[in-house]
DNA sequence: TTGGTTAATTGCTATACAAGCATACGTGCA
DNA sequence: TGCACGTATGCTTGTATAGCAATTAACCAA
């Protein structure tokens, strides 16, 4: 574990701000998706089962938060995995959660 | 890199979930409070400048996401950091988010 | 230029939630 | 039993944003 310093109000709304955009189920979708490498958007709609719109805003929302890269090819736009540590997020919360559902179903699981 | 499975939609919505708890600047706020150990509510909102309603309500959305615990003794209730994963959650955001920032400083500070 | 394809934007409605205020709950002490 | 303290909960208001439908914008080819 790294030393802690104190965080300024504005770092707090940044790493608020990056948490947000994984915060809702879709665009952990297109993440996921994301995870395979390289896609363009009406891969993504395709893969999603979303409105084209809907996908593109959400898009938009992770390029912004810096998640995703953006590039343009002709047609189409690609999108892919701007930051490493977005594996990582992931892994760890997954783990979390898997060992969370597992101590639950401990407890419910006696019989 | 774990090997990537599909996640079901409700496997997404909880982890979802998850993200949005860390997702506001107060909780990440108490979150950083607590990084230091157990603490009270009084001690919280002393800390965080906050109004004791609004503290004790972003408490128990971090309690029931799994993020703190709760331990009651007497007249006061203790929380306390629940999942070592935040703790390496935070570690890996604010990195990527200082290593970004220093890319656009580079990109901005060319003279 | 026209037409076709891909992606982004806009207007709208519904929903979720943060903040603030007042008040209720629960516990220990006089 | 009644009071004081620490914590939680109803309620309202304002803001943000997800989702849908329709349109616009950007690009390429014939």
């Amino acid at each position: 574990m790294k030393p802690r310093r104190p965080l300024s109000d504005h770092a707090l709304e940044l790493i608020a701000h990056r948490f947000a955009a994984l915060a809702e189920p879709m665009r952990l979708k297109l993440v996921h998706a994301l995870f395979a490498g390289e896609k363009n958007v009406t891969e993504l709609v395709a893969e999603t089962g979303g409105t084209q719109a809907n996908i593109s805003r959400h898009l938009q929302v992770l390029a912004r938060g810096g998640v995703l890269s953006r590039r343009k090819d002709g047609l189409q736009v690609f999108y892919a995995i701007a930051d490493q540590s977005v594996y990582e997020l992931c892994d760890l919360v997954c783990g979390s959660m898997e060992k969370q559902a597992a101590k639950h179903a401990g407890a419910f699981a006696r019989r």
